[in-house]
DNA sequence: CATAAAATTTAGGTATAACTAAATTTTTGT
DNA sequence: ACAAAAATTTAGTTATACCTAAATTTTATG
């Protein structure tokens, strides 16, 4: 029953996944900038991944996409390949949680499910994988997180990092240097409310953070 | 310099290398048999890989193609890719030799040379994979063996199994149960003429084996 | 509420890498 | 040496997944 898809199939329904996850559908245009792939190569797919038996997708014109339940748990077993390699590429060769995020694109398309669960079950079977990502389970469901944007903390509120959703290099060994890496706890001490700017102390030292950092920050009160 | 290869184009200078290692050239056939893909699609990326700039291949019509000193190059970087999945996976997941064929196989097109040297170093630079087969070295040479096939002793030989080139699943397995795995030292005390079979020695174990496993067997003597 | 801007789709093409059927070339057996 | 068999190549298609340019639809704004 369950078909085996391309590597490019994967790549739209994960990337769909991502853009649907706060509720809405993902459009046209967003999915080609994430994906880098022309608007309209994007409407093709599109269509044929709604036209596919089992329809991965519901499409109707001009309004979108979302998953459907085939497309969700294929997503699901993507998104499960990659957050467990990427687990595993820094447990056990030693990677940096800045080097793992494109290994892992290439790998999570041609992994087995043998190699899923062996990788898995040496690691313990870990819930989140080394930004923090919660890792759907081996039935595809994904956890609950609780956590909420550090954007959304302040002054006087504190809490523990959960997640940093970022793959960009950079901003991740940027964040690294910083010690704002899951488990740290912080307390916010300030907010300025025009440049929504945070104050916030991680033990004894005190950082100021733009919103294009705290954005990105996830954290659990 | 270096062009990034296509899964489909590293797969026939793999096979291409493999067909050319006794010296002659790789046919059309043979390819296709080896490849399980027609016998007019082979030529077709034969005419295309040796159009290539560079060169991936020598070719002239109805004499079978040979690998450039760039093809060479490019298929030894794939069979060092398999070769050490083959003994990562056996050694870091507990895969069995006759289960790592097929993963790695996917795998060794993906990896990264980060990749390849990380696990490469874990493991202490291998030389060999889990059937004994030679891992071409970082630089892309590929080792000398002094190994000689077993159906190649007669009565009175001995030496130690370096390798067994296979890679179907029940004869692996088979082969394991019998205890013929590398490393292993076997002396030759039977030939029959007639059938090519050997009867040898296993620590106080009796073999008599057939041309299609003694074949397949490698020893050094 | 009309029109400009933005988003999306249609139309027409390209590259890769497979396929089958038919034609041709090479090899082999007598 | 020549005909039959085997190997190989040519010719013509197919599927996947991308592209650009142009047309259309939707949304936003004066």
């Amino acid at each position: 029953m369950k078909k085996k898809l391309t590597i490019s199939t994967e790549d739209y329904l994960k990337t769909i996944y991502e853009l649907t996850e706060q509720g809405e559908s993902a459009s046209t245009n967003a999915l080609a900038k994430k994906l880098n792939i022309s608007a309209p190569s994007v409407t093709g797919m599109i269509k044929k991944l709604a036209a596919s038996k089992p329809a991965l997708v519901e499409y109707q014109k001009h309004q979108g996409v979302t998953l459907t339940r085939e497309g969700k748990r294929a997503a699901l077993e993507v998104i499960r390949h990659h957050r467990l390699l990427e687990a595993w590429l820094v447990q056990t060769l030693g990677y940096s949680w800045d080097e793992v995020h494109e290994e892992a694109e290439r790998l999570e398309h041609v992994i087995s499910e043998d190699f899923e669960r062996r990788i898995a079950a040496a690691m313990g079977h870990p819930t989140r994988d080394p930004h923090g990502e919660l890792i759907p389970t081996e039935d595809l469901k994904m956890p609950e997180d609780p956590s909420i944007p550090l954007s959304a903390l302040r002054s006087g509120q504190s809490g523990t990092i959960t997640c940093v959703k970022s793959s960009e290099t950079a901003l991740l060994r940027h964040l690294e240097e910083l010690g704002l890496v899951p488990e740290t706890e912080i307390q916010v001490v300030d907010y300025s409310p025009f440049d929504h700017n945070l104050t916030i102390k991680i033990g004894r030292q005190t950082l100021v953070l733009g919103l294009n950092i705290t954005s990105k920050i996830f954290i659990e009160i």
